[in-house]
DNA sequence: TTATATATTAAGCGACTGCTCAACATATGT
DNA sequence: ACATATGTTGAGCAGTCGCTTAATATATAA
């Protein structure tokens, strides 16, 4: 990769990572693409260099977040396992302040709104529906008896929302410890 | 209280409904005076009569939100009986969408998004801070055995997270049921 | 070195914003 | 009926927005 290239890609993670913390602190239409721009330390016109609008930087991002925080379904995992290790998974990128844990709240965020915003962006994330895909494995745990009854959906949509809930929370807030993962756990064993 | 009294007040009503879906939609600054003015029926001058600012609009959200959203601390209960009663009071408005229920999600975004809006409404949040105000009911809890071991703190964050995070999601879809109370208290019970 | 492609700037356009205000309509109190 | 206070409008102001574009600097390839 030439010295060119190379800050081409430097600069296009710079412009994401800044509007990643624009997008949340003050929404869509609250985020200048002049004051990332500042800043980024270039100037407003180059922003349209390396996206070529406003909506498809925050598209872009709406894009990362629905690959980085997918988790790879294990091949026939114990209902239980699978779901330990979502949990696991969230409480190793929650220790760290970093832009995978700033995309939990970005996309917690853009779950709610993003049909006001962009209806590409609402149906990836409508396509991206990890409680949905888990129900298999609510299903398969209540028939072996480890997941308690209920109707799976519910169960699998409050698991997932208590960890988005506690994430959101988490980066406002530092005078948080981490839950131990038994804690969200025990909203399904039965 | 005169007719004109009564319109009034019923047109200050309707102009906080109107903004209070449009402020979860589309953001505080994607938000915008003449369409809510548009929506009730009113000239976008009109809006102005009724509150001083588009500022002062939201903030008036967020101080309703921090009355509703409040619960009455019973004297001296025992702690399990207090969630208990925090899960039945959620469960009671999340049963009908209403002012109450999308106030729920719009609490929710004003904690993450206050700051890069309103020093004060984010102070107003800050100051109502329900899961810090309940840690003395799960040390209790935990004394007596019936809450589990952990960082109180967290362990209530986690709790009203749960609370939060499904009310969240529950105004987007529709295919939910309601979740049964015991789920909310298997992550505190010990 | 020269030619070509890319990086970068700054001015500026049209649209929209929150909000004001002079003007007029309506309702209330006497 | 008249006076006064309140309700209501819509044009308009100053500011910001996303985005374009002509001009210029810089890096790469020949």
């Amino acid at each position: 990769m030439t010295k060119k290239e190379e800050q081409y890609e430097l600069r296009k993670y710079q412009i994401l990572d800044i509007s990643l913390t624009h997008f949340i602190r003050y929404g869509f239409y609250g985020t200048s693409t002049r004051k990332i721009a500042e800043e980024a330390g270039i100037s407003s016109g180059l922003m349209f260099h390396y996206f070529p609008s406003k909506l498809s930087l925050y598209e872009a991002l709406v894009e990362i977040g629905c690959e980085k925080l997918t988790i790879a379904s294990g091949e026939n995992e114990l209902p239980l396992v699978f779901f330990e290790k979502q949990v696991e998974w969230f409480l190793a990128i929650a220790t760290r302040n970093n832009f995978a844990s700033r995309m939990f709240v970005f996309m917690g965020l853009a779950a709610i709104n993003a049909k006001g915003i962009s209806e590409r962006a609402a149906q990836m994330i409508k396509a991206h529906d990890v409680a949905a895909m888990s129900v298999p494995y609510i299903e398969k745990g209540q028939e072996s008896g480890v997941i308690r009854e209920g109707d799976p959906l519910t169960l699998s949509v409050l698991f997932y929302s208590s960890i988005q809930g506690f994430a959101e929370t988490l980066v406002e807030r530092n005078d948080l410890k981490l839950p131990d993962k038994e804690w969200f756990l025990a909203i399904l064993k039965a």
